[in-house]
RNA sequence: GGGCGAUUAGCUCAGCUGGUUCAGAGCACCUGCCUUACAAGCAGGGGGUCACUAGUUCGAAUCUAGUAUCGCCCA
């Protein structure tokens, strides 16, 4: 044999992906068939390939393979996002290392570094897809600051904005110090933290009095503008209306009361920061307090805070508590375990801080988008997650679309004068004419006019992937948007539900009137064995493209399947991608097999071969019904299992073995022609889970044609399911089983052929394909009769007796011993049978069919019984 | 604090609207085999009171309520 026993990825993956992208197996353009779509939920223009994204791309490939081999037109459109706040980082730091301060760049040539850089380093990710075999229509290929693309962000801007669903606003904002940019809820990370809570005593005002309130962060202290408590909350009663006096800096702020303040926490008592705490600033918006913002963009102290001017907020921390304490202010501090929020991107803590910002209405477009998930115009696998989302838009607040940052999108918006006052453009040339007709100065120039130095946040433009890929925002009469929109299926983590799915919806509805996506498959988080999150920091997680060249990319495929339930985290391990690669081996030996046979016009076909192929015919239509049903269900782990014991068990243990002539023996055509179907039809039912190895053995199987490929070759459709034949073919398995046990226990070897005796009087089903017993078990023969033979093991399969003659092997004992404990489960299973039977109120009111079962389940019970109890009595 | 979900074999999970011999699968485990496709393999085998408690029902892994533990989201 000139194959080798073990299979190599190696050499056949890098050879394959070549074949498919020079033939252009994965460009589509559109015509008459179905189209299929699906839009890559855009890597991170910075990323590298990690586990979440072989998962979440494995799946998309699976589906889309699939799609393409039932003859639909299919499509997935790959690309990345820019991601602002992680690529500016990026780039700044490179700056930083060739000794470049960003500060020390204009805009333009900032900008221009940040190009260079993408160009060179960024989707670097999009490469490593394609060795994990990733279909994707590379010819379309987008980027979110494509120029198209670019300028459908801007138009949406001016859209949303000439509709009042775009505003300009002061709010608290999450502010990141260290980018010295806002950032939007969902990019807050909150952990816990063991920090201290101080308490700290506030005199009030002319009188030898004090109040204490308790606080995480006293620096905030400066910031203060009131102290509440609660007007239920009779300890404070007699300070109601009465003012205090902030310690350090002696500022004199009133007490206030709102049933905010809950009286169980610390002293009951609330120091009021409006700049500094969400809730403090509702507070204060409540009461009208004053709003003194004491932090620099950068996290320092400002001159409002009169104290510690120029200190960083953590260090300022330090010194107020050691002020506080010298001045006697400080009665005690506490361990207090509290959230903090850090920021995704530079997991610097956030500062709840106001600014001017830039907002998006969420109310209006949120409705529809609400509506039509939970009517299941748009459905969630699993659906559970529909309540979540759900919660999330119900309680949906406007979204901060602005980032301080350069790279991105810049905001369209131009100030007149310098001042607030502006004008939303596309260009600085209509900007112009607005802002000429706004102010009434039609002397306005040029130079009159500042642009926003704002980027949009990056989801603002990945909210609208589905669209603008395909040019839709701009030209919506587009060919390709026509065919290709809405998409099928969007296949992404439940981490972005909100800030990417969410607003998608919103925005397919808001510019297409409709879905954008027929179904959303979530995936589960990708943890180690030990459920901790695979992260770089933790060292915990494999690197994709070692475990490729270990395992082969169908192994890897295999493995990440294996492990993931819809929805469900998955638990990974590498023994998994392992199963997957002994899988790949499996299917490598079973067609070593099949390609040693010669065959030889001369010879029948084998009685048992006849069976087989009928039943493993059968067996393929079943399961492949199954299959259908699986994936129609988004159950790819389900479906996988199902290939692989199909495949494994029933094709290469069952079949093959029943099939496979002797040493060096031929083989007739009939049986090597219907093995060769039936092959291909299993690799073509394995190739969306394993496209590379089953390219090579399709194409080593027959000769195929110039440009010909399994990867558009139509998948087999299931014909008709002989159920009889199945059952038929189970009784086989069982008995062969059972003779192979008997062997096992008696140490009798295969080569030793065995007799099986077969008691006339039960249903000679197993007799059609006896054959097949009596090759795979190595029989002399079967012989029928209705008596019972002496020095025989016996088992029954169904209602038949069975009986292997053992002669001097026979241990009588022990067979009367195996039959009482059988005749033991036989009387317990009728008892729990007679039960239900002997209940009037279970015959009255189960259904009659379920009554019947119980009546025939009795009658075989019964009989069962009465044979067992005769072969004991002849034994004794 | 509010909401959602989970708990089935050593591990990861199936089990749809209660009823087939329904307690399953894969892996792991145990035993015996280098049997000329495959030891990355073959054949055989053991293993669970379906988290707990109460209820509904002729009948509950499945429905209801409560308890415990865990996870996720939001504040």
């Amino acid at each position: 044999m000139d194959i080798p026993s073990k299979y190599n990825p190696l050499e056949t993956e890098e050879k394959w992906y070549q074949y498919w992208q020079e033939n252009g197996f994965f460009h589509s353009v559109p015509d008459d068939r179905e189209p299929y779509t699906i839009v890559i939920p855009p890597p991170n223009v910075t990323g590298v390939l990690h586990m979440g994204h072989m998962l979440n791309n494995t799946i998309q490939d699976i589906l889309v393979r699939r799609a393409r081999m039932q003859g639909k037109n299919a499509c997935w459109v790959p690309g990345t996002d820019h991601a602002s706040i992680a690529t500016e980082a990026r780039v700044v730091a490179k700056l930083k290392n060739d000794g470049i301060d960003k500060s020390a760049l204009s805009r333009k040539e900032f900008l221009e570094h940040a190009w260079e850089w993408k160009e060179k380093h960024g989707g670097i990710i999009l490469e490593q897809l394609k060795k994990l075999g990733a279909s994707c229509d590379w010819e379309r290929t987008a980027f979110t600051m494509d120029q198209g693309y670019s300028e459908s962000v801007i138009s949406v801007f001016i859209d949303l904005h000439k509709k009042g669903l775009i505003y300009r606003g002061v709010r608290m904002v999450n502010w990141d110090p260290q980018a010295k940019t806002a950032v939007s809820d969902e990019e807050v990370v909150y952990k816990e933290l063991n920090s201290k809570l101080y308490h700290v005593r506030y005199q009030v005002e002319g009188e030898d009095q004090w109040i204490t309130i308790a606080t995480t962060r006293p620096e905030t202290i400066l910031g203060d503008t009131a102290v509440s408590v609660n007007p239920r909350d009779n300890r404070f009663r007699h300070l109601h209306g009465k003012k205090v006096v902030i310690p350090m800096i002696n500022r004199v702020v009133p007490i206030i009361t709102d049933d905010y303040v809950d009286m169980e926490f610390g002293t009951g008592a609330l120091k009021i920061t409006p700049a500094h705490d969400i809730n403090d600033y509702e507070i204060g918006v409540r009461h009208n307090l004053e709003v003194i913002d004491i932090f620099s963009d950068d996290g320092t102290l400002n001159q409002k805070a009169g104290i510690f001017i120029g200190m960083d907020r953590f260090r300022a921390r330090e010194a107020v508590v050691k002020k506080l304490t010298e001045e006697g202010y400080l009665v005690k501090v506490e361990d207090y375990i509290n959230k903090v929020g850090f920021s995704e991107r530079t997991d610097a803590a956030i500062e709840p801080r106001l600014s001017m910002q830039w907002f998006c209405r969420m109310k209006e477009m949120s409705g529809r988008a609400l509506e039509n998930v939970m009517n299941n115009n748009i459905r969630f696998h699993p659906v559970k997650f529909k309540n979540t989302y759900r919660h999330w838009m119900e309680n949906i607040k406007d979204w901060c679309i602005s980032r301080q940052l350069w790279w991105g999108h810049r905001i369209p918006a131009w100030y007149i004068g310098g001042g607030n006052d502006f004008v939303v453009a596309r260009t600085k040339d209509e900007a112009l004419q607005l802002a000429r007709k706004k102010s009434g100065n039609a002397g306005l120039v040029s130079d009159d006019l500042v642009q926003d130095e704002d980027v949009l946040d990056t989801w603002f433009s990945s909210w609208l992937w589905p669209i603008a890929v395909f040019d839709g925002i701009r030209d919506p009469g587009n060919r390709d948007y026509q065919y290709y929109y809405p998409t099928n299926d969007l296949v992404t983590a439940p981490e972005i539900l909100f800030f990417w799915v969410a607003r998608m919806i919103m925005s397919g509805y808001e510019y297409h009137g409709d879905k954008p996506f027929k179904n959303v498959y979530l995936t589960g988080i990708v943890r180690d064995k030990l459920g901790r999150k695979m992260s770089k920091s933790l060292g915990n997680s494999p690197e994709p493209l070692d475990l490729i060249k270990k395992y082969g990319a169908d192994g890897v495929r295999v493995g990440m399947l294996l492990c993931s339930p819809a929805g469900g985290d998955l638990l990974f391990d590498e023994s998994l991608t392992e199963q997957g690669r002994n899988f790949s081996n499996k299917i490598w030996n079973a067609f070593r097999l099949v390609q040693s046979w010669k065959t030889d016009d001369g010879i029948t076909q084998p009685d048992h071969s006849v069976s087989a192929i009928k039943w493993f015919d059968s067996k393929l239509n079943e399961s492949m019904v199954r299959l259908a049903r699986l994936y129609e269900h988004y159950k790819l782990s389900e479906a996988l299992m199902l290939i692989y014991k199909l495949f494994w068990d029933d094709f290469s243990s069952w079949y093959l073995e029943i099939v496979k002539p002797g040493y060096e023996k031929p083989v007739d055509v009939c049986t090597y022609n219907s093995t060769i179907g039936f092959f291909d039809s299993l690799l073509r039912l394995l190739h969306p889970i394993m496209p590379f190895i089953t390219e090579e053995l399709w194409q080593r199987l027959e000769k195929r044609g110039e440009a010909k490929s399994i990867t558009v070759a139509a998948m087999p459709r299931p014909g008709k399911v002989n159920e009889k034949l199945l059952a038929d073919f189970s009784n086989v398995m069982e008995v062969v089983s059972s003779i192979r046990t008997i062997r096992a226990e008696k140490n009798i070897p295969q080569k030793e052929p065995l007799l099986l005796k077969v008691r006339t009087s039960g249903e000679p089903d197993l007799l059609p394909m006896g054959e097949i017993i009596i090759k795979l078990a190595n029989l002399s023969g079967i012989n029928q009769s209705d008596s019972k033979p002496e020095n025989a093991v016996s088992f029954m399969v169904k209602t038949t007796e069975l009986f292997v003659p053992l002669e001097d092997k026979m241990d009588v004992g022990s067979e009367i011993a195996r039959i009482k404990k059988e005749l033991e489960y036989a009387r317990g299973f009728l008892d729990s049978v007679m039960k239900k039977l002997d209940n009037e109120r279970f015959v009255n009111s189960a259904p009659e069919q379920v009554v019947q079962n119980e009546i025939t389940k009795k009658n075989d019970a019964e009989s069962k019984i009465l044979s067992l109890q005769e072969r004991l009595r002849s034994l004794i």
